[in-house]
DNA sequence: GTTAGCATGTAAGGAGTTACATGATTTT
DNA sequence: AAAATCATGTAACTCCTTACATGCTAAC
C-alpha cells in the first residue's frame, strides 16, 4: 500500500528490460506493468519522454522505423525499436548497485530485486539488508505508535495499524528467508527454475 | 508497494483529523505520519498550502495566533489552530463516502478506513467491497502473468511475482474478515476497544 | 543570552498524469 | 474501406518534494 514516493526508477527499469531484449515503447510499457507489477499502468506521457532522454544520453539507441523488408523509412512514423548501448549497460550496473533512498515506502526495491540476476552477490546482499534495516525502523515506529496510542484510538484506526504492523513483519520474514537463501546458494528457495541469462530477442509479433 | 500515485487524500485526512480535535499545522503533520502511517513524512510545503486552500473554501477556520492570555496578536507570527467548520463536516462526509479510483494501488483506501468510525455501515461495506474487487482484479492479472511467463522469467523476477501474489491474497483474506465482522457486528474482530467518538481537545503541550 | 527545537511559510522544480492528436497495421 | 488496435508523441496540469527563509518559545 504505497503509492508513495515514486523515485527515479523508470530509467533503471527501462535499461533493465532492454538489457534482456530490444523492444519498442509500446511493448516496453506492457512489460513494465506485467513483469514488474511496480508500475500499474505507466502512461506514455512518462515513458516516451524518458526514452528520448535515455537516447540523448547515449544509454540506448533507436532502430527504425523499419519497413517489413528492412529499409529505413525516414519520413514515416512507425515502430522504433530501442536497444541498450555499452554505456547503457555500464549505467545499468551503477543504478543496480545503488541502494535506494532511506525511506521505507521506497518503490525502487522491487525493481532492483527484479534485476538481481544482473548483479553480483555482494550487491544483492547489501540491497536486501538495506531494505530490511529500513523496514525494521518502520517496525519500531509502528510498535511505538501502537503502544503509545493504545487507549486513544478508535477501533478502525487501531485495526489499520495492527494490520500494517503485521504486513511489515511478514515482509521482514520474507526478506530474512531471501537473505538466508542468498547466503547459502544464491538461488531463491521457492524457485525451481535456473536463471536464464542469455539475451533473447523480442518477437515483434 | 506503491509509492506512487498519490491521489487527493490530503484534504480528506486533514478534515478527518480536525473533526476529532482542533489542531495547529505542526501537530497535524505529526498525526498524519504516525496515526495514519500512509503519509511517511509529509512536508510542510504540502501541508500549509493545503490548509490555506481549505480555509479559503470555508471548510476549516483559523484561530489565532493567540498570546498566552487569550488576546489575538494581529501582526505577530505564531501558532494557528485550525478547526473544522459545519461545511467542512459536510464535505468530509462526501469525501468519506466517495469510493476511491479504480486502481489497485490506491492509497486512499487506508485513509478512508482510518475514518470509518465517522461513516455509516453502508458506506463502509461499499468501500470495503470496492477495494476487494480491485484487489481481485489485480489477483487475476498476477496469476495470469505467473502462468503465462512461467518458463520465461529468471528466478528473482519469479520470486518477486510469487511474493506479490501472496501479499495480495493475504490482503484479500484480511478484507474478507473485516467485511464479515462488519456485516455481523460492525466492530473489527481484533479490537478490544470501543470507538471513542466524542471530540476531544488537543492538548497544546 | 544563546542554542535547540517548535512553528509557519514560499519558490523552484521533479516525476508523473490526463487529455489530446496523429499515424500505421490488422481485422472484419 | 471501416473499425479496432497498435504505436508514438505533446501540452497542460497536479501533487508533492527540496531547499530555503523566518519568527517564536523553552532549556541551559
Amino acid at each position: 500500500m504505497t503509492r508513495g514516493r515514486r523515485s527515479n526508477v523508470l530509467p533503471l527499469a527501462v535499461l533493465g528490460l532492454l538489457h534482456d531484449a530490444p523492444m519498442h515503447g509500446y511493448e516496453l510499457r506492457k512489460r513494465l506493468s506485467s513483469v514488474l507489477g511496480v508500475f500499474r499502468a505507466l502512461s506514455y506521457g512518462s515513458l516516451y519522454p524518458c526514452l528520448r532522454i535515455l537516447a540523448q544520453e547515449g544509454l540506448i539507441a533507436e532502430d527504425g522505423p523499419l519497413d517489413p523488408r528492412g529499409g529505413t523509412l525516414a519520413g514515416k512514423r512507425g515502430r522504433i525499436v530501442y536497444r541498450i548501448t555499452a554505456e547503457g549497460k555500464e549505467r545499468l550496473q551503477e543504478l543496480l548497485a545503488e541502494a535506494g533512498p532511506t525511506a521505507w515506502e521506497d518503490d525502487s526495491f522491487g525493481v532492483h530485486f527484479a534485476f538481481f540476476a544482473q548483479t553480483d552477490a555482494d550487491t544483492r546482499l547489501r540491497i536486501l539488508e538495506g531494505r530490511r534495516t529500513r523496514l525494521e525502523e518502520r517496525l519500531g515506529g509502528l510498535r511505538a505508535a501502537l503502544g503509545r496510542t493504545r487507549e486513544r484510538l478508535d477501533s478502525y484506526t487501531l485495526e489499520l495499524q495492527r494490520h500494517g504492523l503485521e504486513s511489515v513483519e511478514r515482509e521482514v520474514r520474507w526478506l530474512n528467508e531471501v537473505i538466508a537463501t542468498e547466503r547459502s546458494s544464491g538461488i531463491p528457495a521457492t524457485s525451481e527454475h535456473i536463471a536464464e541469462r542469455e539475451p533473447r530477442h523480442a518477437q515483434h509479433r
